[in-house]
DNA sequence: TTTTAGTCAATAAC
DNA sequence: GTTATTGACTAAAA
């Protein structure tokens, strides 16, 4: 796996180096060689010398094809300053970081310098583009994240703290830029030999031999989507037989149908901490607060439309502020009385002293001592919209915890 | 088994 | 060329 591997060893470079001043043991790597087939092999012999030693520094992990989306195998990253630690340890340990602020930043730094998402994921989270995009635009709150979602924010957190970050990015840029120009080159030659040796329809033959093992991707025309989205308003959890006759009725694949539920259902939940956050970073709150009190999106307890109608029924006054969208069964556990956000305090994890230090948080990107997010009204109607269909949730919720079998007719 | 979280990767949009 | 969007997938939790 190519891209893995060129991915692993462009940041084995930028990851090797001590990001906050920390006294270090480096470890020392048997093989401090790049990934032969990686991209920037060849660029990567100009400034190899500037950076060998660094590399060298790191605690190198043989990357392997799957290393990124596993958990607990470390991913490219800088973590040989940090004491030894891991990633996940330092995750583990890190202080709850305010991710909106973070990632406000990251994009400042890369907009004023002129560096891609691309360059950045790659390199420095080990995320491809679309990710770094998605993640930089739409950050979840700290508490919201598991601990692998922690992971890229610990990562540009620390990258934040190294004052040779920038720089760093720029060296790299040029390697690519460079082993770019030196492929192309060769290619062009290849192109050459190959036009001369090939005649068209060889050229055909050798397109078709190629498995064609890659599935178109599904584009959902507008209207196939707005009749998704007004089921969703009916039903965010669609029954399997509602599935089905979306499904049939749309001329789609029952197994879209649903991937595109789930992604919906992922997608607004995000949307709606998102503009959580910036509601509150407009009324001069910590942007990314631990809602504590407004929890995310179940801040609807704030928000006199939605309380008024869901507060009816509800089995506890915690459970309304647990947030609209937790999915059925973690409804039903929490009416067994289960304290809210367990994971929010980070009660069990140390705070400050050397952790901090090790991140090197400045006051306005660290939320520990963040205050609750104040309450605040909806300001547009597709957030009611939301809102709306997330009522629906609860619903469709409280009938489940109310009646395990499918209720016909309410009681209240 | 169903749902969520996190991510990839194709491709649309800029 | 870069960034945003989004359908699909995997792993883990419930």
């Amino acid at each position: 796996n190519t891209p893995s591997l060129s991915r692993a060893a462009l940041a084995l470079h930028f990851n090797s180096v001590p990001l906050v001043s920390i006294e270090i043991t480096p470890k020392t790597s048997a093989s401090c060689s790049p990934a032969p087939e990686s991209p920037l092999s060849s660029a990567e012999e100009s400034v190899k010398s500037q950076q060998e030693e660094q590399m060298c520094q790191a605690s190198i992990q043989e990357p392997s094809e799957t290393s990124e989306s596993q958990p607990g195998t470390p991913l490219p990253l800088p973590l040989p300053g940090h004491a030894g630690l891991s990633i996940q340890e330092m995750v583990a340990m890190s202080p709850e970081l305010d991710t909106y602020a973070i990632t406000k930043k990251v994009k400042e730094v890369l907009t004023d310098n002129n560096l891609g998402q691309r360059l950045f994921g790659e390199s420095i989270l080990g995320l491809t583009q679309g990710s770094v995009s998605d993640l930089l635009a739409r950050p979840k709150p700290w508490h919201k994240l598991s601990l692998k979602g922690r992971e890229p924010f610990v990562r540009m957190q620390l990258w934040l703290n190294d004052p040779r970050n920038v720089e760093k990015l720029m060296d790299m840029k040029r390697m690519e830029k460079k082993a770019y120009m030196k492929r192309r080159h060769s290619s062009i030659g290849e192109s050459h030999s190959l036009e001369s040796g090939l005649s068209g329809s060889d050229l055909t033959q050798s397109q078709q031999q190629q498995p064609h093992l890659k599935k178109p991707r599904v584009v959902l025309a507008p209207e196939e989507k707005e009749a998704l989205k007004r089921a969703y308003q009916q039903k965010p959890y669609p029954s399997p037989k509602t599935i089905e006759e979306l499904a049939s009725q749309l001329n789609l694949k029952t197994s879209t149908v649903i991937n595109w539920f789930h992604n919906y259902r992922s997608r607004i939940r995000r949307e709606l901490f998102i503009e959580e956050i910036q509601a509150a970073a407009s009324e001069g709150g910590s942007p990314s607060a631990r809602p504590g009190k407004s929890g995310g999106e179940g801040d609807n307890s704030c928000d006199g439309t939605e309380s008024d109608s869901t507060a009816e029924g509800r089995p506890s006054g915690s459970e309304e502020r647990k947030g609209l969208l937790e999915s059925p069964n973690r409804s039903q556990r929490d009416e067994e009385g289960e304290a809210e956000f367990p994971s929010a305090s980070g009660t069990s994890r140390p705070r400050g002293g050397i952790i901090d230090s090790l991140f090197g948080i400045p006051e306005s990107v660290s939320t520990a001592t963040a205050t609750a997010t104040p309450c605040r009204n909806p300001k547009d109607s597709s957030l009611r919209k939301k809102k709306a269909a997330n009522l629906n949730n609860i619903i469709h919720r409280l009938e489940k915890a109310a009646n395990r079998d499918e209720p016909h007719e309410w009681e209240f």
